[in-house]
DNA sequence: TGTTAATATGTCAGATATGACATATTATTT
DNA sequence: AAATAATATGTCATATCTGACATATTAACA
């Protein structure tokens, strides 16, 4: 990973791991994280297409404008569980949640 | 759902919905069930085809042989963040997880 | 069969994620 | 520009997940 991304990583909360394991988790890791951005923004861009505020998506999630919010940025508070349950509560299918990761 | 899928599911521990959401929520619950069951099933795919013993993925995962198992066992305390994590640690790709979600 | 390795099940204290709230910031509309 | 809607950020009590441990069950094999 680039200095400059992890940076940008930690500056948004990321823990990404110290020094010292720098170069066993990184990959694992990277992809770990990629994947859940890739979750947050197929979960954007559903609620795009429906034309949907984020307080809308959160009644029909079960949640808050907050976290729709946190989901929405790749805030690591937010679990891969919430975001796929976000996403199938919004009517996507599994073949979308595959499509997003690949 | 069928009744006797969902006597199935409550008696390995999932909670399923009440009777009074039941068939609001049992599309996207059963979707998210399914999605962890193949992730369950994926990892010990993985796991087979490197002949490892649990207690030797428990080591490369950074857990026990008892979450191993549960995780392979689809037992409902484990999350797809857990799952995804693990498979990504044995060596899983982004691909590979979206084939095994698909 | 008895012994041993592997996997499964139950439990729990500590760790992490959650919804909710307040409030700040940023678009959008009038 | 002012008002209003939408989104973002910070915080916290509660809920859920976690690794670890003990122990039970099952598989493999001498």
């Amino acid at each position: 990973m680039k200095v400059t991304k992890q940076k940008k990583l930690e500056a948004k909360g990321w823990k990404v791991g110290s020094v010292t394991d720098f170069l066993d988790l990184s990959e694992e890791e990277s992809a770990y994280i990629e994947l859940k951005l890739s979750l947050s923004h197929s979960l954007k861009e559903h609620r795009s297409k429906k034309k949907l505020s984020q307080i809308e998506v959160a009644k029909i999630v079960k949640t808050s404008q907050s976290r729709v919010a946190k989901m929405e940025a790749g805030d690591p508070s937010v679990s891969i569980d919430l975001l796929i349950k976000s996403l199938l509560a919004l009517g996507a299918s599994s073949k979308d949640l595959a499509k997003a990761i690949a």
